[in-house]
DNA sequence: CTGAAAGCGCTTACAG
DNA sequence: CTGAAAGCGCTTACAG
């Protein structure tokens, strides 16, 4: 039985009782030294914390929680994992999360079940909520109500229409009113819509409400300016449904100069299908993407487009939780609008006179 | 103060001793009730569980876990944030793993730093760890022992070369096979390399391990038959590289007639870029792609390419991995190839005589 | 079939 | 500056 601790190299340390016994202190000055207390001698620090490096030691998390100490873990609601976009946002938000120390506990909210997922978030003692994606139901408002009263920050990175809400999102009524402003300077009296449908998801609707505001500064009738053809399910591919709503357009007689998409993908889905009914972009028709996502620079020709600043807007998102988290506030009915750039490219001209 | 407990409607139920207090019962019986223990009156199950439907209330998970109750928990240990693939295969597997009843703890490994992620697993008491992207490093194979010491079952979905590891993954030396004899078939005895680099991934290698299989099972000499530019480090987007290879390729003076790339976005980026030289596709050179994107069916020409399946080979992993949880088995050593499939469309044709 | 008691591993007043 | 003790909320032998 040797008395000198440190000559029993590899043993498990699995516990601060066996890291206490280990070095000869008592559990509670470990937990202290552990958690970086003042007020300890400096010896006694580096006897611990030695071992600590050659152990790799760590108090058990949950023994931490549960007496109290905060959790580092910060919830992710997500509205759904299908979307491109909001698995990008999904990432950055998660690295920046790990940046700052946090773990992201991901969540998907099936069927707008929020009170699954918060209450979840509030039993994992989550120091913060993130809502991403389309979150909207009757009950949310109640439960961002509850987080609210909890003391927990929270912030949705797309919309929501509870006012007490926090939210920073990109500007999507301002970025559609830039494409649609774009195409009218460019003497385009009606715009074709592709893939953005009315009552879908608020952001849908704040966009539709952009291309409507751009019409209506210019005195123009938004209902003869704004064309969408009816009865067109979205299916899974933004590239296939771009190229048949093109035909679908071309098929229907009431064929508008210009038209605003989706996103990029369906944009060039778009371009592709009217280049196989003959109809030449920009010479005939002027197409506007969403995103400005690769393939809008790279295909011929390039797609006109709205970066709408999404990475902007989930660093923004993130950032406002964590400032709260530091000083320890919870802001409620907090709004930030991120700035959409127009990025003009070669698939938008003049309109034929 | 009333002495009928169901008189007090909205009162908050916090934990246990709460609840017991409420119903009139001990915390132990309170604890059996809500994990669906044997041999209670079904009035006691009912008194109890009333309660708990119209409150909501869940015992505190950290408790439960720090008794010794499994935490419902699975790693995920994602190598990097950066490619969609990867995004993709993680969205499903978190949705598979939630459809299980369990919650997924993302861990993203910087610098192959799996010491702390692993450690970080294990600390957490996840059930389960799944490995997805590229992961290698010399302590790696030390930490798979340690899972397998601990009896933690895991999988690495995309590779790993410690043999007691679990593989299931697509087969990607197949899958390049099957490209590269394609396009042997049809003629074509140079073969160009576009996005894909010896050295730099396991899998890449493997790739490249399946064209020279396909070349040498012919008595071609890989040497001649396989060409690489060097000095092309890979940028952030696909169709970028793709179509500044394909203009080095034409202006290197040793332009192969068939190319395959890293993936149908590099090939589509390719394809532009031999169109832009002046090269046309299948016309002067073939090319195939990878992964059966959406891109490659909507282009002009569209892309002949390789599905991989990865969504099947993710599927199979997590299956592989909730077998064992409720076997409460470990296994070690486990390898699982999935089948890639070959999908010839517009862009391959036979070589130029 | 149910309850009183011990204990999971930690942290923090409370004493010294 | 450090230790003995209480307690976070749960579950499970151990008794009845």
């Amino acid at each position: 039985m040797s008395t000198r601790p440190s000559s029993r190299p590899q043993e498990k340390i699995r516990t601060t009782a066996e890291l206490a016994r280990h070095v000869g202190l008592s559990r509670a000055t470990v937990s202290r030294v552990l958690n970086g207390h003042e007020g300890i001698k400096q010896k006694t620090i580096d006897r611990v914390m030695q071992v600590v490096k050659s152990t790799g030691f760590t108090a058990n998390p949950y023994s931490r929680i549960l007496r109290g100490q905060s959790s580092g873990t910060i919830a992710v609601c997500l509205s759904d994992f299908k979307h491109y976009a909001l698995l990008q946002k999904l990432a950055q938000v998660v690295r920046l999360l790990a940046d700052a120390g946090y773990t992201a506990l991901i969540e998907t909210v099936e069927n707008s079940d929020h009170v699954r997922s918060v209450r979840l978030a509030m039993r994992m003692r989550a120091e913060a909520v993130i809502f991403a994606g389309q979150h909207s139901g009757a009950e949310l408002a109640a439960h961002v109500q509850d987080l609210i009263a909890a003391g927990i920050p929270h912030v949705f990175t797309d919309s929501c229409a509870e006012p007490a809400a926090n939210v920073v999102t990109a500007d999507r009524v301002r970025a559609l009113e830039l494409a649609a402003d774009h195409l009218l300077d460019l003497g385009h009296r009606s715009i074709g819509i592709i893939g953005i449908i009315a009552g879908r998801t608020p952001v849908e609707d704040a966009r539709l409400g952009g291309l409507r505001r751009s019409v209506e500064a210019r005195r123009l009738d938004p209902a003869r300016a704004l064309v969408s053809l009816t009865g067109c399910p979205l299916g899974t591919s933004n590239l296939i449904y771009g190229r048949e709503m093109a035909g679908r357009f071309v098929a229907s007689g009431k064929m508008p100069t210009a038209f605003v998409a989706l996103n990029d993908e369906m944009a060039f889905g778009a371009i592709e299908g009217f280049r196989a009914s003959g109809v030449s972009v920009p010479g005939d028709v002027s197409v506007v993407g969403f995103n400005n996502d690769d393939i809008a620079v790279l295909t011929s020709p390039s797609i006109t487009t709205v970066d709408a600043e999404v990475g902007a807007s989930a660093a923004a998102a993130v950032a406002f939780l964590l400032d709260q988290l530091r000083k320890g506030t919870a802001v409620t009915g907090y709004q930030s609008l991120i700035q959409p750039r127009l990025i003009v490219r070669e698939s938008t001209g003049p309109a034929r006179a």
